[in-house]
DNA sequence: TAGATTGTTAATCGATTAACAATC
DNA sequence: TAGATTGTTAATCGATTAACAATC
């Protein structure tokens, strides 16, 4: 089923674009789209985007087009979110629990379990259902209920620390929202969120003298 | 001062990235870096960080290296962050709430002037002192607080509507946290932070059968 | 001066677009 | 069958790396 060549990172990120706006789609009754009247809605080249599908399968049908229900279900496979993922909060300040009030993860597979940190004051306490756990139960938590990411949402100073935790707790995908990198072994794989980066890219965006520029 | 080559987004990034990184290093004394010592760092090749500086102004010393302050202070100046960008946010819900907490962004220049939303229960309430108003008063807020940056955090359903919104009060820069990208004219910039495009995107990477990649 | 490291051009590598034969 | 659109190869474009002369 799948090539030996490896994906780019550019074709990972319009797969998970994609999915996205196929699911969006879905309740329309359209159930077959060709790659030029995508192409057009979502503003990338046909072309482009029958590279992209063909780097992960063959699904199309020739004079017809994508079928919507196979693409959703063939782009969810490969990005492998087609499985539950159980997830947890490392850090249960502001963000830590607007993330657990938000549902939508939970609805498409990515549940958070617990919330986890080391103010006695917060521990017990339940957020949208899910309880906010003392730190040194992490272990423990992680065997029994199937946690396979980890989401940082510590200040800084204590980032690398709690990374350097869930590592050796075993866990295998973090979701890194702190404000700086951080560092884990090649079988640990991470996806940062950086507010500072993406607030930064805007503002250069809107700087007047280079007005060039697509996103 | 600025060649009219364009420059690609991926400099951008990890222009914000240097940036970033810069500011973490500039408690310490080293007050000059070669390209090598920071790409051995960062873990980018020496090569294409001077390219990237480059591309922005000619700041280097053969033979020494490159001065951190002066540094900061090039990449500051093309990113457009040495000046006060004043942002509002439209929806006060947990998101919303979570991002005037922080105080991060007014540290560096974007401070979060008020809080946007319809829900009278919520109007008149104050989060880290920053007001939440009605949205009737949107225009005349933007005008006399000289508001360029505003921020969605409201639910998909209406987010092209206050996208809309902001567009006719003026605003320049919209920073997009809801689940869906919104529709804008040329002349308005849009940075989007996409949770699950984030999220799919980890998932992928722990996908087993797929063990490459390199973030 | 000798050593080091930039600035910059050339070479390579990778990603996007164009084109078209295959085929539904 | 004729028309449409995929799958895929070739051409182009852009980004990264290598190399080295310029110079501090």
């Amino acid at each position: 089923m799948e090539k030996d060549k490896t994906i780019s990172n550019t074709t990972i990120r319009r797969l998970t674009k994609y999915y996205r706006y196929i699911e969006e789609l879905d309740l329309k009754e359209t159930s077959i789209i060709s790659s030029y009247t995508l192409g057009k809605m979502m503003g990338i080249s046909p072309s482009l985007i029958r590279q992209d599908f063909n780097a992960i399968g063959e699904f199309g049908r020739q004079g017809h087009g994508y079928n919507l229900d196979t693409l959703k279900k063939e782009i969810g496979e490969f990005l492998g979110i087609n499985k539950i993922h159980n997830m947890i909060v490392i850090g249960a300040g502001n963000l830590g629990q607007t993330l657990a009030n938000y549902d939508g993860f939970a609805k498409v597979g990515f549940p958070i379990k617990g919330l986890f940190d080391i103010n006695p004051k917060l521990i017990g306490m339940k957020i949208n259902g899910i309880e906010i756990i003392d730190l040194d139960q992490l272990n423990s938590f992680i065997k029994d209920n199937n946690i396979d990411i980890g989401i940082l949402c510590v200040r800084k100073h204590c980032v690398q620390q709690m990374t350097d935790i869930l590592v050796d707790a075993g866990i295998k995908g973090i979701w890194n929202f702190s404000a700086i990198d951080i560092d884990v072994p090649d079988d640990v794989k991470v996806e940062s969120v950086n507010f500072s980066n993406s607030l930064f890219t805007l503002s250069y965006l809107m700087n007047d003298k280079y007005t060039n520029q697509k996103s």
